[in-house]
DNA sequence: AATGAATGAGGCTTCATTCAT
DNA sequence: TATGAATGAAGCCTCATTCAT
């Protein structure tokens, strides 16, 4: 003990606040949970982060910055709609399957009424994919890949619904739960990704 | 003042401690709140609530009531499933607007990550609706009114996916800037319900 | 214990409070420790005081209170110079040995050297008094009874100087051993009463 | 950097000390505060001194040392009463003013009420210059240079009084701010030493 | 031998819970 | 029986002290 915090133990910290504050939230997550979970002591984290809020803002940062991340490579590609979709939906639940306590995380902040700072925070990750989905949409329509009656916007809104309840029913007990209710088991990564695109095909009007 | 609480006032505490539990979360919601926003002393929810656990599974056994009613109102109708549908997407809406606070509420405890309470109670109200929207499904398929190739289960449970997240969309604050980020406006009900319709619709292969 | 806080229990924490800042300063002084004194529990503490800061500054209001009391009785009576040299020496001692825990903790104030709240509070005291004197020995001058080539607002503050040490001297340990060095003995309120006078008698050229 | 700590930082860590103890009090003063002031790192100063407590004690003692050297140095020096109480008043001054800091610990120690450490110390300065005042004022009866009438062991004491009040008048920032409200501006050295010697000497009954 | 970050005891403060009225 | 203030456990945070570098 005592010895200067590795790189590893930083980030440490920042895994175990995620993890504790996905699981507890914010009112009911302790700094000394984090700490001991994190194989410190609780004075430690005041010296990187200036109080529990500002930790709790810093975990938000870190799972923004992933997710933004994973949706911008995406975005940056080249890419047509009928593999951009599919890329999406895979890319949905493998980031959830990699990082679901980043998910947990973010659904934390989904039911938070009042920080500012949550919904700023958010808005940056919402806006990013928002324009991505609504503008692969809009170029199928004008390609006539995709039904022309429908509003892109909605439509990529309702995408977008169904990728985020991915994601929670791959890192929440209980949507894990309610899925294994409604299929009666738990499916593969494959399966998900075949009926998941084969429901938003349809919803697209993408022919078979 | 020492009269016996009257029936609306022990409802003021069931209401008063749902607005709250679902707005500051567990933690953070804090029993005198609750009791002040009722009107009420804090000593007098310990005379119907063990402790602030039991009260919060009160709140959730009431929401839980209201959602199961709801949804059993529904099935227990013989209805096609073009009316069907179109009826499930109306409650959703409807339901969110009477009640966003039970959704908030609801919307807690799909991320708690432990409690036994919460599992049970949770798999009451999607068990009524997963075998209400499978058995519609299903039925589809006989009667050829959607297409066959589809996995009546896992359509069931992206659709309920979608109606999940109009109620959060109607209910929490986060859900509703996303949802303005994306269509630019705020929705009609109306609006809601046909674009919702006309995806799920093509989702399912429901001729137009 | 639970029994609603009696008026005097509740001067008791004031009470408690004013003998623990004075003789630990801010810093060092313990709200439990307050509190056990008081015979009461921390948190109760809170009900009536914001914070610590909001305690300690409570305590010199009422210490100050009581001291501007002392003074402003008698700077109200219609009273000479003679006679109010020794009424103002008279209350010096009688006041310190009446709460000479209310002068430690004002001596506490005097060394705080960034507190607005401290200095306004004080100026508050100081003020009253050093109008009181001033005038008391612009009048001396005018009448021929004191030396006419002295500074009143000097001679004033000496004086003043003179009654503080007197507060400390019967208030503080250190302040009273020192005395004891210089004495040899404890002396008795009335040679201390006498030899001050002479002193200040002597100072300001009053004949004997 | 890992140098043995020069004389002259040694110092520094006493003076900056010194300075946060007598601007903090003892239980608001942090080591780190004084560590960065000093140029140095916190672990250092345990190096030097055993603990907080123990580094305060070094301070106190410091400048006890420094007093007992102002005072003794005029206490060896034969010098009359005349002479010897001008050269204390401007001592009391030229003091105060070279190391107001060192007033202000001092001022700090008058209030602890139960520190042994801080008795014996104080005991120590208060000691020398009591006997020197004292015999001054004795030598002064049989030579009949002040009034026959004083107690050489009270007059004493009332003069060191004074001597206390302008050390605190220079030094510390309630008792600068009471002295501006008495006298309606700063006084100038000169000022100071006139007037206090006037009064002085009119207490003694020493003829103009 | 000095550094400066980590430790962890302990103080402030909150709030679930109790209970005298 | 409801009240609402008191209790005190427990969480946040600070800072004296330690120790690996």
């Amino acid at each position: 003990m005592l010895k200067k915090l590795t790189e590893e133990q930083r980030n440490m910290i920042l895994t175990c606040a995620i993890e504790e504050f996905g699981e507890q939230g914010y009112g009911r997550a302790k700094i000394t949970s984090i700490a001991r979970s994190a194989g410190l002591s609780a004075g430690v984290i005041y010296k990187y982060y200036e109080d529990k809020e500002a930790l709790f803002n810093a975990c938000l940062e870190h799972c923004m910055d992933y997710l933004e991340d994973v949706y911008t490579r995406l975005g940056s590609t080249t890419i047509g709609l009928e593999d951009g979709l599919e890329r999406l939906v895979e890319l949905a639940v493998i980031a959830s399957r990699e990082h679901p306590e980043y998910f947990r995380l973010y659904h934390q902040i989904t039911l938070t009424q009042n920080s500012e700072e949550a919904v700023k925070l958010s808005s940056r990750i919402e806006g990013s994919s928002s324009k991505l989905y609504v503008s692969f949409l809009e170029d199928g329509v004008r390609a006539g890949l995709v039904r022309e009656d429908m509003d892109p916007k909605f439509f990529a809104l309702l995408f977008d619904d169904i990728l985020m309840m991915i994601n929670f029913s791959l890192s929440s007990k209980y949507y894990e739960e309610r899925m294994r209710l409604y299929l009666g088991h738990d499916p593969s990564d494959a399966e998900l990704k075949e009926q998941i695109l084969k429901f938003v095909r349809g919803a697209f009007g993408m022919g078979e």
